[in-house]
DNA sequence: TATGAATGAGTCTTCATTCAT
DNA sequence: CATGAATGAAGACTCATTCAT
């Protein structure tokens, strides 16, 4: 039935996860994934053709509306939403949204960005703040735009930080309303500096 | 003859810095060590009780000298600098000291913060991260004291990154002067966004 | 219904035939059969007792043939053509069914001799050359009543020799014009070199 | 002590080479290597990297003396030899040079054509029949200096199968004797069908 | 007949550490 | 101090086969 293999899919992968967020991809052994999912270290195997795939299936969703929101991020109706201006961020419907996202997949991020080393996504880190950096750079040229008077020359390794910063508030284990009240600290810190460093 | 233990512990040491930051604690193992420094595997054990000891050793100085720094940078005379209306932050002597501490040990810290899972230091990076937040709260507290209309509860969880986008400084493998040059960057923006924050 | 029993056994025949030959018997997975051949791994064995007896099945055929064929090698009939005064070894009758039974089963062969490490039949092909060796043994005699002269002790090993070549012939996976043209130039050879060795 | 290390090793190499002719490379386990040699399994990765290099070391000084003889083989002095003419080939010395090859090597040779499925050799066979191949044709063309009336076009094939003749002599476990019997009969025989098929 | 699920013994390999000399 | 040798526990993964339904 295939209900019951759904089941004992799901039970691996609940169990996987947690012991992945615990002790890290590396540590966690099949045997014991095995032993804490009652099932044998075999059966496994019917389920995931590797120990990377039940990663991969565990970061699926993520991946899948990371990929939405990198471009949607990009989209010029978002950049031109004015972040400066606006009197309280959290009324913004793309400050809600990115919560949300957050809020959803911050243990996903915390898998990929610190617990996967010895996956295959091990590396994965580099590639995601250079996507995060090329994100940011290109919301910069739409900024750029709008507000011709920004003329400075903004290293590289800024955006950098600045994605990297992006990075830490996901791989806390926030509640919500925390996450919110950071978010808002971060969006009235972040346009206060951003403001002075685009010399407006 | 002491001279001759000293040499050949120093190049241990160094093979392993370099292996460890090449590839990680874990993913290092004795043997390679061994061979790299030209010394029996089991020779290793007579100038290193454990693979953990010899992680230790190399990050000696960097916490030696990351607790003075704590010390000093709560240090009332530290907090008295005006940041904020400073024309050029790299001119401030403990803006110096900084850049000076992590271009020394930034391999150190990289080693601390992400290549050191599998050694007893691989939780260490909460510790250091609530250490330096901590250690922002109470900056806060000075500075407090100095422009009482800063009234805003600002939450840990904003140190807490703050003291992450420090981190991220560090874990790059960056010339000094790209450190310079982002430092630069991160301090107005830095102090762009604590003006707005604190309403001053 | 029976036909339909037979459509899926024959199916997992070919797969599995197609796989042995492929990658060899021991590297073909049960699995692998059953994925290829659309076939639940479990329900294979509802058809095949044993991944031995599949391909015992798959080899039947040629064992059958086979048998008949060394029979009908040792038949006085087949042994009073005069090879060796033949102007074209090829307008042969016996060459020609030679021929045939080559091109036919040259997979079966191929599978037999090459592929089957791991299976029962790893050790035929001793088995195998052995009686291919008698069977040019007996032949032998044959020669030796109608030519009488021929007195030269030949050792066993060079029959196993022949018998060998011919195996390599079957080993090859040649189109039949190759064959022909191989064996063409093989019976030339080879009366040539039994003339010279028979002392005729 | 250098000397029990190469006892060890040594005998961890005679207990493989038994069992790789006994039962196959891939059929036989480093357990049971590592039980018959009275080593721990995971002592063996002391004295050899991988279940290969220990077939690699056994297989090298076939390797080694192959080189040489292919080299050998395809000097203008070994082809000047009149085999045709000869009355007794086994008083040649390149002859005597090559029975006592074969009679050294034979077992290496059975574990390189037959026995090493699994292993990094298992399709050293096609390079090796191809070598050997290469060697005839060479051999042929000096032939044709000497002998300009042969002019048959001979198919590669067929000095594929010659080479493949000379491997099977190879892969029997005979005793010298009969070695230099069989190798008789095979060059009366081969004469005889050379001249034959080159119209000699 | 068909199938989803399970299993246990097996594979090679890695590694930190110990020990006798 | 130095070293060659050894070790045991652990790692991921494979596979033919069985069993209940």
């Amino acid at each position: 039935m295939q209900t019951k293999k759904t089941d004992i899919q799901k039970n691996i992968l609940d169990v996987a996860r947690e012991l992945f967020l615990e002790k890290g991809y590396a540590k966690t052994s099949m045997r014991t994934i095995a032993q804490k999912a009652n099932v044998t270290l075999s059966n496994i195997y019917n389920y995931f053709k590797n120990k990377d795939e039940i990663l991969e299936v565990i970061l699926q969703p993520l991946f899948y509306e990371m990929e939405e929101m990198f471009n949607h991020h990009n989209d010029p109706y978002y950049a031109t939403t004015n972040w400066f201006e606006a009197e309280d961020v959290s009324e913004i419907d793309e400050f809600k949204e990115h919560v949300e996202f957050i809020v959803t997949y911050r243990q996903e991020f915390d898998l990929l960005l610190h617990k996967c080393s010895g996956s295959k996504y091990e590396n994965i880190k580099d590639y995601f703040v250079d996507r995060y950096t090329e994100s940011s750079r290109s919301y910069l040229q739409l900024m750029k735009k709008k507000y011709p008077q920004v003329n400075k020359d903004i290293s590289d390794f800024f955006f950098h930080t600045v994605a990297a910063w992006w990075i830490q508030i996901v791989s806390h284990n926030l509640k919500e309303e925390e996450i919110l009240q950071f978010l808002k600290e971060y969006m009235t810190f972040g346009t206060g500096g951003w403001q002075r460093l685009m010399k407006l």
